[in-house]
DNA sequence: CGAACACTGGAAAGCGCTCTCCAAGCGTCC
DNA sequence: GGACGCTTGGAGAGCGCTTTCCAGTGTTCG
């Protein structure tokens, strides 16, 4: 009982008797219009069933009510499991949880992007065109040309995660240094004597600063040394990267991620130690596997869908306001003491 | 050093010396077109940094090369706690995860759309506008009128996991059934004797399937009654089922999912019994967290990011040909044997 | 050698909407 | 009572693109 076609302002202002701009004055609820008009074209948008289509309207306004999530993943090929890995991450989901908890009530859409070096150009002229308002930026590669690039178009662009090089784009992030601070400073809390630690890769730049926010505080407490492994976030690297460490006797470590720190426990299990007992042991992002850890994980809380919704919000004020000053944010982490340190 | 105003096919024309026309010809590759002119215009594309408007380019063919994904929650208010267990839960990653491997080869967007029943009519009617070209649609609630809606307005929709009534819609799912009597038939072949059940809500279908799977195998298996406890798919809720449990002496249980079995190693751990010599726990979902668990959970696993691939697929098919037969593809699970059971 | 025919490229009509004019209507003030 | 300002609604010009229709050109065949 549908007709083929779609009602159109055309067709609501012959219903209403009126003309197209009149109805699309009401619509938007612009400029006065006389009551009894205005009750008028409603009903004759009720009767019709008329929904405005959004295409033709972004076309004009050049606004689109919609927000991108651009993936950056510069150099991958389409079916590298590194994708999926990074989908099934709860990292993804918390982000896009976190924006639209902030998008959803302001009538805005996500639009997910990936994006490729290949595709920097086309994703540039996309948004040029209006087909996004402005993007949320989730940059994997270490030094991504991407944000440089959006804001040399003037697309209003917000990070997540502070870029390798200055940028004139705002940023969230957390402050990696503190946390890794935080961290050493309740191993040495306990009394910890060789403390190391596991780290992520040393291209991305929140693994580098944790990295210097441990050494650094370990320095102040009088540890010029850490032992140090690097991993690539994943439970399996942490594992590899922990047995490689056990030679050194450690009674402490720091791991840079719970989903590491997993595997640290394990294989300390295994190899008889008990935490925090014999190696006590502090993670970071108070993921839902610290919960579930056993024994339970010492943390570093990383509040992503907080800076996610933060992220939001800048953007949208930034959309707002395209010659806002660009500022960012930087959340403070604290320690979550559990079990295992 | 960027003019304000982008390129536009006219501009592209202007400087190739031919109409605009010709321009879009050539760059929709369509019509024999003069190879010379072809090059010519192509140079001129390049010179001009000419990025086609797609919101210009949709309004007349009706077409977006965008796919929704609608996560459709019935009820919920703006900042439910809920939503944010959602989208930390690896299930929605996942699900992107496996749309996208479709999706970002055959050049599609993916655009994230939330909806409660008040938005229903508007959502119907932005995809008839060609907001999007279908929809693939992850139900929450219990029974959705949702996809009849989008049956009805003839937009390609598919679902994942089947609809709780009869819907001419596409749809993926797991034989969740078979996937529970695969649990039911470890379970028993192990020689337990005493066997229980943690399943999800009742009203969702898919926890549905597996409480009827489960006892319909166990009654094959002379186990004519199954103690159950309900819980929510949460790690808490997990923990409090096996705790209430915990008087019925098991030797065995089926949790309906993973994370209520990481829960339920936790109970049993403090209430002092062995996994698996003292109760046997077989999870579902094969999700990471069966292999983080100690000890490593024996899973039904459940391929999501196939299945979502295949639901890109069946909706990509639709959209070439929306009067193509409804189909529906039921993945078969399998048992991943691991430590727990 | 002229007519029929493919083929190519241009002109122009929209897609559905917004928004700037502009005209009409009305009240107000000198 | 006339001029002015203010409110209100309509006409119409696009936004950038696709696509139909048609004219022009070169080719082939009777």
């Amino acid at each position: 009982m549908q007709s083929h076609r779609l009602p159109t302002l055309e067709d609501v202002a012959r219903v209403a008797g009126v003309s197209r701009a009149t109805v699309s004055r009401v619509v938007n609820g612009v400029r006065n219009v006389d009551p009894q008009l205005h009750e008028l074209v409603w009903s004759a948008v009720e009767q019709t069933g008329y929904v405005p289509n959004q295409v033709a309207r972004s076309l004009v306004t050049r606004r689109s009510g919609t927000v991108a999530l651009v993936v950056s993943d510069s150099e991958t090929h389409d079916d590298d499991p590194f994708m999926s890995r990074f989908f099934a991450d709860p990292y993804f989901g918390r982000v896009v949880g976190g924006l639209m908890s902030v998008l959803r009530p302001a009538g805005i859409q996500l639009a997910l992007q990936m994006v490729g070096a290949p595709g920097h150009k086309r994703l540039v002229g996309d948004l040029r065109n209006g087909q996004a308002d402005g993007a949320v930026v989730l940059s994997l590669p270490a030094r991504d040309p991407l944000p440089g690039l959006l804001a040399e178009a003037r697309i209003p662009a917000v990070l997540i995660g502070r870029p390798a090089e200055p940028v004139p784009v705002s940023y969230v992030d957390l402050a990696n240094e503190a946390g890794a601070a935080l961290a050493a400073d309740r191993l040495v809390e306990r009394g910890c004597q060789r403390i190391g630690m596991i780290s992520g890769p040393a291209d991305v730049p929140a693994s580098q600063d944790r990295i210097t926010g441990f050494r650094r505080a370990m320095a102040r407490h009088g540890h010029a040394w850490v032992p140090l492994r690097q991993g690539n976030f994943t439970q399996d690297s942490g594992e590899q990267a922990m047995r490689s460490l056990l030679g050194e006797r450690l009674d402490g470590v720091f791991v840079a991620n719970d989903l590491m720190a997993l595997g640290v426990l394990l294989v300390l299990r295994d190899a008889g130690k008990r935490v925090p007992e014999d190696v006590a042991v502090v993670g970071f992002d108070d993921s839902s596997a610290a919960l579930a850890a056993r024994p339970a994980l010492t943390t570093v809380r990383h509040p992503l869908e907080d800076m996610a919704a933060e992220a939001a919000k800048l953007l949208l004020a930034r959309i707002a306001d395209p010659d806002a000053r660009v500022s960012s944010v930087i959340y403070e982490p604290t320690l979550v003491t559990r079990q295992s340190a």
